[in-house]
DNA sequence: AACGGATCGTTGGATATCCTACCATCCCCG
DNA sequence: CGGGGATGGTAGGATATCCAACGATCCGTT
């Protein structure tokens, strides 16, 4: 849900070799491109790496139902039953407008519901269904493997600090 | 570019608070929401950390010719003169036909100029115009401001691993 | 009991992305 | 020299995002 759906449509082949390299190798007699102070600069390479990452994910799952951003929200439902849009979306880091599609696809394949609580009729209770668990369990073993994947990169010792690191960003660059 | 419009509009008013706390402060009185196995997963990680780099940055910069996308074509082209709009696509980690609208805006603001070289009329060769360079000078404050802040977060000590982490993944995770 | 402010979720619109197909151009090979 | 394959860039279409506004509903205050 936070890429245009490429890797859908991509997922049957086998994954490209990776798009970009940080130093470019130009065709045969020409120099290569100068990512000038890009090279070095945080913000852009994270969207290099998190677009690569996602690339990458997007591969394992290769279907649209199983694109990563679903794969989110089923997990965020599975861990919440009961848990209304409004609140998907903050925890997901969504628009709740952009939920709206995005549920009604999961709904309409079966694989969450959406109730109306009695006491509250202007919001839905999500729950998943029975399917719902069934594609979320496919899908934990696509979200391992590249977790793995993943770290093997970061290196496992220093996973930890990589993830602190992220959360520092996460929590903090806004201030 | 890498993202939707949402930063330039929202960029008049000051950065708002981090749309997203990894511990959920839910309403008085409910639970938190739980991320379930997504709070530790790498790429969820990867994501948050590069929306709320990139949500920072727009921030700083403030206006919609200023957006993040634009800089880094600007820097791209700044230091390759003469580049092609494919070499300059696949230097930015972008689709060519991303690149149609936003060269063809850049190109009618007058920041870039885009000419038919006569050995091959069928490519633009992209070069910044004198406004071009001052505009991106300009940027240039900015990212390095937003650069800055973002090495305050990952550590200075800790950046040269950080940076050598996100080439890993750039690199390898599509291997 | 009624009103006004707030909330939930949806819709419409705008923006940004990529993929595929196409046209114009280039270049290499027979 | 000509033809065919490749390349550069564009257009159309699909997908995904967010923002603002709206209708329905909730709830607190008077």
């Amino acid at each position: 849900m936070s890429q245009p759906a490429r890797k859908a449509r991509r997922m049957a082949e086998a994954p490209a070799a990776p798009r970009l390299a940080l130093a470019h190798e130009a065709p045969a007699g020409q120099l290569p491109v100068q990512l000038g102070p890009l090279g070095v600069q945080l913000g852009f390479l994270l969207r290099l790496a998190q677009e690569a990452a996602f690339d990458a994910f997007a591969a394992r799952t290769g279907q649209a139902a199983l694109r990563p951003g679903r794969y989110s929200i089923l997990v965020i439902i599975a861990a919440n039953p009961g848990i209304s849009q409004t609140a998907l979306g903050a925890a997901a880091g969504r628009d709740k407008s952009t939920l709206t599609p995005a549920l009604a696809d999961l709904e309409r394949r079966g694989l969450i519901r959406r109730d109306r609580p009695p006491q509250d009729r202007r919001s839905y209770a999500l729950t998943l269904t029975e399917v719902g668990r069934q594609v979320l369990e496919g899908l934990r073993h696509h979200a391992a493997a590249h977790d793995a994947a993943l770290e093997a990169l970061v290196g496992p010792a220093d996973r930890a600090a990589f993830v602190a690191v992220l959360r520092r960003i996460i929590q903090g660059i806004g201030a």
